[in-house]
DNA sequence: CTTCATGCAAAACATTTGCAGCTGG
DNA sequence: CCAGCTGCAAATGTTTTGCATGAAG
């Protein structure tokens, strides 16, 4: 994992690269993005800052969250139940496994991919611009409630 | 590719074991998710079949889908800007390439990932079920019409 | 015949948009 | 200051649900 303050720090520099504004609520949700504890989705970012900031409109950290997403600095993962969850933290393709009981999600630190991805566009004729491969499961934990 | 006769053979087989209806509706949809070209959508379907059934509507696609997956005998696949395309033709996970510009969704003929999830089972400590592998990128044809 | 599927419309849900007022730089 | 962000509410798009009618077995 990456250091929280560094991606935090990183986050806010292409911010401000793209001349946009530094405000309060926007801090605070890339702060969470920059961590990415579990993996947040757009609701439980709400709800983490609901405290802080109880005035603040979902649709904030909806705006907020696509021009993050758009200058690169966020990796957006959709699932068949159209729900989405985000990663500011390693914001480039990585593995992830998701826990189908609490819905936790955790990186997995492999490699081998690039690799992978070279056969296919030689196989397939298409220039692969991304990719992506998750595992789904039950956690230990959730395990040992059943 | 599984053999699309075949394929809707298994699916209404398994249909029946389940005491489910043979309805002219759901045939045609079974018919059109055991072919499964280009990974249609529950919109395509509709679409596809609005010719022969004129007064189907949506819900009943939504719900046939569902019913078929719920069997096992269909694979979603859902993506980050929440939309789903199905496969019934391998109902079983498998990686795929989809081109971001015409949306079309090719399978690859790829093995090596069962041994990967054992490791990542160790790993983890996960049960996992399931798993999911996608590329992303630009196809021939798209390539050749920039 | 009886039960369950269909098709319509309404509801539910997540996400986006429009806009008046506020605020960061 | 004032461009552009916020927060509210309304709009949007997709999927689900309720229910009367109709068809499968």
């Amino acid at each position: 994992m990456a250091d929280p303050v560094t991606r935090f720090n990183s986050i806010v520099k292409k911010l401000k690269e793209n001349d946009q504004r530094l405000t309060p609520q926007r801090l605070a949700i890339v702060k969470i993005l920059a961590h990415s504890k579990g993996h947040p989705s757009v609701e439980k970012i709400y709800q983490l800052l609901h405290d802080d900031f109880p005035t603040m409109s979902l649709a904030t950290v909806y705006k907020t969250v696509l021009l993050v997403k758009n200058i690169g600095e966020l990796l957006e993962l959709g699932f068949s139940d159209g729900s989405n969850r985000y990663d500011g933290n390693k914001p480039y393709p990585h593995p992830h496994v998701m826990c189908i009981k609490c819905k936790n999600i955790i990186d997995l630190g492999m490699t081998g991919l690039e690799d992978i991805k070279e056969k296919v566009a030689a196989k397939t004729g298409f220039e692969i611009m991304t990719h992506r491969l998750d595992f789904f499961g039950v956690c230990r934990e959730c395990l040992n409630k059943l």
